[in-house]
DNA sequence: ATGAATCATGAGTCATTATTCATTTTTATG
DNA sequence: CATAAAAATGAATAATGACTCATGATTCAT
């Protein structure tokens, strides 16, 4: 039914979909950018280059084209970071790499942490959706490392805690060692060394292996 | 010179003090309850019960004393858990006070934790700013500690990295945990595991001592 | 007390925004 | 091609908000 050259022929609702993800995108690299507040309308569709009204053929409102923006970008990256991380055992070395890709992603993606972060306040719900998106999955893959002996004795409910300090820990130092600010790998370094011993556990086992009992 | 009755004589400059004071607090109380966007001067200007015009004879723009928000209650925050924790030593017993008193001191002021947070965006300036006044002394803190040999072998570079690791799981902490929203003491036990140990130690020195090996 | 400086007031200005809607253009169908 | 449905348009609407300013009150030094 194409005609017999099957040139461009968008049709209805392919182009209703691309137009879609045009708003998306524009509306992505301005909150990345510039801020939930700099995301009028206006601005969005003037990036996309359509007119103002056609936006609300694609979006019931403003707010619920912000409501989508980070639970798809979450997700996105969630699977980056997977893809790349989910063959790798044990639990140490694959936690490392979740780390790292963490930052590659954040290097390729310059919005996304701004995106994520602003969202607590500029798109609550998105927010939480992401949240819990992240934090659940998290939780059982070290809940389930523990179950294998991989991990020290915490319970389910202490697992939890310790997710939303990564989650945290990740989200501080995406924004204060973005790019590449501190010398050399001090910052995968500290992390792999907080995990793999505690901030006081005496002789960290990296270069060594066992704490000389007392020293 | 004031009469016999010291009673009431407030006195220009000292007026003036009260009145950016009272602004001040209602701007703090209206930021921490519903966000800097609704912090606007006409209702910070009700709350404080002046009219409009005021506001700008003690700030000189909006920005200005949303820029003050921040470092003034970071310092305040910064002294409430201070002086709960500067004596203790070693520095492991004392890092676990300076995060018990973080929780009181969000338990106390519920609308701390939005002006900080949302600070980052709002009032960047000012975030930078308290982010530098906290980080720096931990971190000096943290040398100390180590030198006294009290800290596994972490550079300076390291523990700088740390100190914002533990800066963001606060951060997390606090917003996902904020009155008492886990069974029992689960965040604190987490926490001082994690530093006493890491994720990774085989056997925590607390409770019991090695997991069951396969169950 | 008096005049000058300082401060308080709130209505008015100017700019910005989300959203709507009458109209035009495009697309699909008979 | 003709017609109806769908989508695009951009000007109009209505609301909000930061900031200004002319006016009036208060404070202070003399």
């Amino acid at each position: 039914m194409n005609s017999h050259a099957a040139i461009r022929k968008p049709g209805r609702a392919e182009r209703n979909q691309t137009l879609r993800r045009r708003l998306f995108d524009a509306a992505a690299k301005i909150v990345g950018e510039r801020g939930y507040a700099e995301a009028s309308v206006a601005r969005i569709t003037q990036a996309a280059g359509v007119a103002q009204g056609t936006f609300y053929n694609h979006f019931a409102s403003r707010q619920a084209l912000l409501d989508t923006l980070l639970p798809e970008l979450g997700q996105q990256m969630a699977h980056a970071i997977q893809d790349r991380t989910a063959a790798i055992r044990p639990e140490a070395p694959r936690e490392l790499a979740r780390f790292e890709a963490w930052f590659d992603y954040l290097a390729e993606n310059p919005g996304f942490l701004r995106i994520l972060n602003e969202a607590e306040f500029a798109a609550p719900d998105a927010f939480q959706r992401h949240i819990a998106n992240i934090a659940g999955p998290y939780h059982r893959i070290l809940i389930r490392a523990r179950d294998r002996g991989e991990l020290g004795a915490f319970s389910d409910a202490e697992l939890e805690v310790v997710v939303h300090m990564l989650m945290g820990a990740r989200s501080y130092l995406g924004q204060r060692f973005g790019p590449a600010q501190l010398p050399d790998g001090a910052v995968m370094r500290a992390y792999a060394r907080l995990l793999a011993g505690g901030l006081f556990g005496e002789g960290p086992r990296d270069p060594p292996e066992c704490p000389p009992s007392v020293a």
